[in-house]
Formats: C-alpha cells, sequence, structure tokens
RNA sequence: GGACAGGUGGCCGAGUGGUUGAAGGCACCGGUCUCGAAAACCGGCAUACCGGCAACGGUAUCGUGAGUUCGAAUCUCACCCUGUCCGCCA
C-alpha cells in the first residue's frame, strides 16, 4: 500500500514506478482516477468537518440553555438539518475513500533504483556458485523417486487430488532432516530466533502481507471461518508485530519458521508441474527480518547470502538472480531468486525468493518503529526469503548426486540429520 | 457448542446521554529544592486526518461496525476478543 502523500505529491513517481513495471498501459485508468478522488475526498472532508464543527457548537449551546432552562427547539431543529446534511456529505465522502483505498490496495509496490526495468527477459544473473553437473544421462527425480521409493505421487493423489505428494521411508526422513538442518544453521549460526506460527490465519494477516485482496484465487480459504492456509510462513511471522511500535534498538529483528506452505497455483497447470516441481502443498523454511528503511538495503544482501551459504553446504551449484521491475512480485520493491541445477529435468529450479519490501507491508500492516524515545513512530521495512523451499531441493539432490549404482549420496551435512550417507534401494514399497 | 462476566489513554482505573479527549493514580519528560540523589512541589505528556508558511484552528478516535439523538465512552443491534464455569476433545 502506498502513502497517500506520494500519491497527492509525487503522481508521477507513482506513474513511472507503474511504467518500470511494464504495468502503465493496465493501470493509467487507476491513476487517473486516483488523482480525482483524492481531490474529491479532501474536498468533501472538508465541507463535513465544516458541518460538524457547526453542530458541535450547536449542540454545547443546547446545553448551555437546558441548563440555564431556557427554550432551545430552534437550534435542536438547526442541529437536525445539519445533520441530514453532514450524512449525504459522508456517505459521497466515504464513496470517494473507499473507491480510492480500493485502487491503492491494488496497486504493486515502487521497485528501487537498481533494479532493471522490464519483464521476465530483463532478469539478471548476478552470481554463479559451482559447476552444474551435466545432464548426459542423469535420471530425472520422479524417475529416482519411484525407484528408491522415496516419494508416492499416485496415492498423493487418491488422498488428496493431483498436486499433493505423500514423501516415504528415506524420502520422508529426507524430508525432516532437511528442515531439521536449515532450522538449525539459521538459528544457531546466524542469528534468528524460530518461530512455530499457526498455517491457518485470518483475512487481515492475508491482507497485511499483500496476498489480499488481490490474490484470493491463489489460496486456499476456509470459508465457513473466513480463514486462509498460509502461502509461505512470511504471512503469519510478518504480520507478528502488526499494530505494533517497535523500540529501535530492537531492530533488526529476524525469525526463522518452518511451515508447510499451501497453494492452489490457479492458473499454472501444466507448467513445470512434472514430479514435484509445483505441487499445491509443500515445506519451507522461510526467514524473515524487520529493519530501520536505512539498512534494509544492507538487509537483503544479509539474508540472501544466508540463503545461499545453505546451497553451498549441499554443494548445490546455483545462480542468483536480480529480477527486472515487471517480474518482482506485488509487494517487493527487490528480489533475488535463487536457482539450483537440477541436470535430470536439465533446468535451474528456483529454491528460494529472496526480497526487500520496504515500507509496503508495513504500512498495510501498521507494523512501525520509534527511532528515538521522542520521535514520532516511522514505518519499519520488512523482508523475507525462503532459506529454503523444499521440494525442489529434493529434486536437485536427487538428480545432482546420482550415482552410476543406483544410489543417491547425500551431502556430509544432511548424514547426522538423514542417518546415513546416501539413499539406496530398500525393500520396494507395497 | 452453552452460560455468565468483561473490553476506557504506555499501565491501573473513574465515569450510565450535555464544557469528558476523557477525573485520579503510576510510569515517563522538564523544572524548583539539594553538594548530589531521594522525597516533596510546579508544569508537560495520545494518534490520525483536513486547512494554514507558521502560530494555530477544525474533525475523528473509550474492542470493531451499524443505529437512535440537536448531542453517545454512556442507550440499541450485530460482530470480534478476554476471563470463569459446563460440554467436547488431540
Amino acid at each position: 500500500m502506498h502513502d497517500l502523500k506520494l500519491v497527492r505529491e509525487q503522481p508521477d513517481a507513482l506513474r513511472e514506478a507503474m511504467r518500470r513495471r511494464g504495468a502503465l498501459d493496465a493501470l493509467a485508468p487507476q491513476l487517473d482516477r486516483l488523482a480525482s478522488l483524492e481531490q474529491e475526498r479532501r474536498a468533501l472532508i472538508q465541507q463535513v468537518e465544516e458541518q460538524k464543527a457547526a453542530r458541535n457548537a450547536g449542540s454545547a449551546e443546547v446545553a448551555r440553555r437546558k441548563k440555564g432552562g431556557e427554550n432551545a427547539d430552534d437550534l435542536i431543529a438547526q442541529g437536525r438539518a445539519l445533520g441530514e446534511s453532514i450524512a449525504a456529505l459522508e456517505a459521497r465522502a466515504t464513496a470517494a475513500d473507499d473507491a480510492l483505498r480500493a485502487i491503492l490496495i491494488e496497486l504493486p509496490n515502487v521497485t528501487l533504483p537498481d533494479v532493471p526495468e522490464g519483464g521476465e527477459d530483463a532478469n539478471v544473473v548476478v552470481r554463479e556458485w559451482g559447476t552444474p553437473r551435466r545432464a548426459d544421462g542423469v535420471q530425472p527425480h520422479w524417475d529416482v523417486g519411484a525407484r528408491l521409493g522415496l516419494f508416492d505421487l499416485e496415492r498423493g493423489v487418491k488422498v488428496s487430488g493431483s498436486g499433493f505428494v505423500v514423501y516415504r521411508g528415506q524420502g520422508a526422513r529426507l524430508v525432516r532432516a532437511l528442515l531439521n538442518w536449515c532450522l538449525d544453521v539459521h538459528a544457531a549460526e546466524h542469528g534468528y530466533e524460530e518461530v512455530w506460527p499457526p498455517a491457518v490465519v485470518t483475512r487481515a494477516t492475508m491482507t497485511g502481507t499483500g496476498q489480499l485482496p488481490k490474490f484470493e484465487d491463489d489460496a486456499y480459504a476456509i470459508r465457513d471461518d473466513d480463514l486462509f492456509l498460509i502461502p509461505t510462513a512470511e504471512v503469519p511471522v510478518t504480520n507478528l508485530y502488526r499494530d505494533e511500535v517497535l523500540d529501535a534498538a530492537q531492530l533488526p529483528m529476524a525469525f526463522a519458521a518452518y511451515t508447510p506452505c499451501f497453494r492452489r497455483e490457479a492458473g499454472s497447470a501444466g507448467k513445470d508441474t512434472r514430479g514435484i516441481q509445483r505441487v499445491h502443498q509443500f515445506d519451507k523454511v522461510e526467514l524473515v527480518r524487520y529493519s530501520t528503511p536505512e539498512d534494509s538495503a544492507a538487509q537483503l544482501e544479509l539474508l540472501t547470502g544466508h540463503a545461499e551459504t545453505l546451497l553451498q553446504r549441499l554443494g548445490l551449484p546455483y545462480r542468483v538472480k536480480l529480477l527486472a521491475a515487471g517480474d518482482t512480485g506485488f509487494s517487493s520493491a527487490k528480489t533475488y531468486d535463487l536457482e539450483v541445477y537440477a541436470p535430470g529435468v536439465d533446468k535451474w529450479l528456483e529454491v528460494s525468493s529472496c526480497s526487500v519490501f520496504t515500507d509496503f507491508q508495513a504500512r498495510r500492516a501498521n507494523i512501525r518503529y520509534r527511532p528515538a524515545p521522542k520521535d514520532k513512530p516511522r514505518f519499519v521495512h520488512t523482508l523475507n526469503g525462503s532459506g529454503l523451499a523444499l521440494p525442489r531441493i529434493v529434486a536437485a539432490l536427487l538428480e545432482h548426486y546420482q550415482q552410476a549404482d543406483g544410489s543417491v549420496a547425500l551431502p556430509p551435512v544432511l548424514h547426522p540429520y538423514a542417518g546415513t550417507d546416501a539413499l539406496r534401494p530398500a525393500a520396494a514399497a507395497p
């Protein structure tokens, strides 16, 4: 959500930001409307407040006269007339305000200056790590998974429908191992507080981080209770401090949270869905940071580095992509995607997305901090990034570490967590 | 799910239709006093929006939303939340 002041004082900046996202054509009518609604709203508010002031003065006079035993019928009649006029004006002001907010809440964030303009084609690979394994002769992960009995796609469909996976045996253990290892590294080495939040949240919470109202179709909803299954731990964790004022000394704050993530993936049917590349429920450890505005750019680099550390320790070759404005998410001001190379499917798989949201989410969720004891509260900057998102990490491990004998070696960091140094064919699952 | 009680400023707490944005206390800030501190005393101490260069003026806010009224923290309705008891339960 943007500041109304930006709408009024720098309409060109807002327009330029939308142009850089390639969204100006689509949003130009709304931007024009925004300007006129803003003026209308202000004019109406002035009239309403003027009349309310008159009514308040009249009411005070009624009180004074009644105390003195005088008649006040004329003033009461006058007040009644004012009341009707106020109600009419107020209805118009509310309508203008609602229309204004409806547009404002669906405008994406302004990207930072160093974000390239344009769409997906303008994304920039800023660095690469490791040497991708040659794709020749590498089995895709779904074949490996089936052969080793790591997951059961058919029965996932039976139980929950298309897009749901059952991990089994060593596969289930691997998922648990990865999650525990990720959390341990972030909590013990990177200074994150571990949190275990609810996976079901209210409409207000979903709105705070920007999932609603625009993307309601993407979320699983529990309609009887107006609750939603979270698409990422970002949602409950960023909303932890909604409507609060933090002390400057508390910043930056850093949280690491594991949750299952639920996404309807409406509109992406058939797109990279083979195997476990895109599923409706997956597991992810999410990093969330709150910082001062001055510090947030540096915090994004720090956060991205924390996610990269994990990929390096897993020995998975990856690249870091700075997303162009048009490919940057609705709430984000700047995003790095981390992609690991999966030789079995011969693709770069997105396993982490690290973003700074500037004050966009903080404004929606009303998360502020006080720079110094006497200062006025300011909005914090929020950030988050995956560290890491699982199914694709599992896929990349199965493909990158495939051995000639049909087994899959595991990187040393996982041995104590997985209870083994490799995944080997076991007795076939029934 | 049922019954009762309750939600007032950073905290506690008064207030059942008319100078109540809201008594009083605590906390906090400034000052007097003091060598210094404590105590005591004096003063200050919410947020958002609108207008204004500013001084300042106005409007709104007593869980949330709607309603009654010239006027609502106070009355009505709905909803949310908290506590206690009962029921159910991993």
